[in-house]
DNA sequence: CAAATCCCGAGTATTTTAGTAAGCTATTGT
DNA sequence: ACAATAGCTTACTAAAATACTCGGGATTTG
């Protein structure tokens, strides 16, 4: 996702060129975009010179909705999942389920306040560090 | 852990006793809790009328400490463990290390300012939101 | 038509998790 | 002394999750 939101605006982008630039196999990728698709993350084009691109801008896609797409519901333990928490008998007088909302919270506060833009941004001053540090030495 | 903090200033709790409450294996029990002494967070009396104390107060033992004991260093992915970080070449220039930073503190953050006595207090306003509701009905 | 791509379902190797099992060692009460 | 209690240790295991690979089919473009 980060890879297509690189090459926002500029047609689709295939699978094939993903896997190069990101060192992933073209076939695990592959398998990964089908359920971002099917979310409606991203749009696909069929056939030569087809690909995917990002269905909303990059400003318009969290972290957040990224992983729960790939990793499923967030849930540091099943009980607390965010989506058919598992049920258990305990969980009337459970001391610790608690914590493992607040954790879930947590998470999910951070992954939601990430975009694919801000990982854009990122992206660039590591760019421009490294090229400091290049010149530098 | 909950188990030995409620029973604090009480002398030694045997593992039978906890396994009976919470419902957990006895030998499991054992297993779980020979990390936790080697750390320091219990001392174990041995033979008869034996058992385990917090080697603490409760409000001196946080989950955070529990947690780190009994699942390791807080991890959402390896490279970014809290204590020997898996090695990645790609680290120089990679935009999700820092998003996985971010969640690994949150949660450490969230771990380490629950204490033991903070999960006592809890587990007391579950009993009584519990009396209530079985008086009201 | 052929090449480039997306699309789909199955299969797999490894690791992790949550335990079980068996047997030893130390202490205490009678 | 000795039996009962309870901690201590190592090894094993069953099931699930993870991170993939593999093979083949469906669409579109030039």
């Amino acid at each position: 996702m980060f890879d297509l939101a690189l090459h926002y605006g500029e047609g689709p982008v295939s699978l094939k060129n993903v896997a190069e630039r990101q060192g992933i196999s073209e076939h695990y990728l592959e398998q990964l975009i089908s359920g971002l698709r099917k979310a409606g993350l991203v749009k696909s084009v069929r056939g030569a010179q087809g690909g995917y691109t990002l269905a909303k801008e990059p400003n318009k896609i969290t972290v957040g909705d990224v992983i729960r797409v790939l990793e499923g519901p967030i849930a540091p333990v099943d009980c607390v999942a965010e989506e058919d928490p598992e049920f258990c008998q305990k969980a009337e007088n459970c001391v610790t389920k608690g914590i493992w909302e607040k954790v879930r919270d947590s998470i999910a506060g951070v992954l939601d306040a990430i975009t694919l833009e801000d990982m854009l941004k990122d992206a660039e001053k590591l760019q421009r560090d490294a090229n400091f540090y290049m010149y530098y030495i």
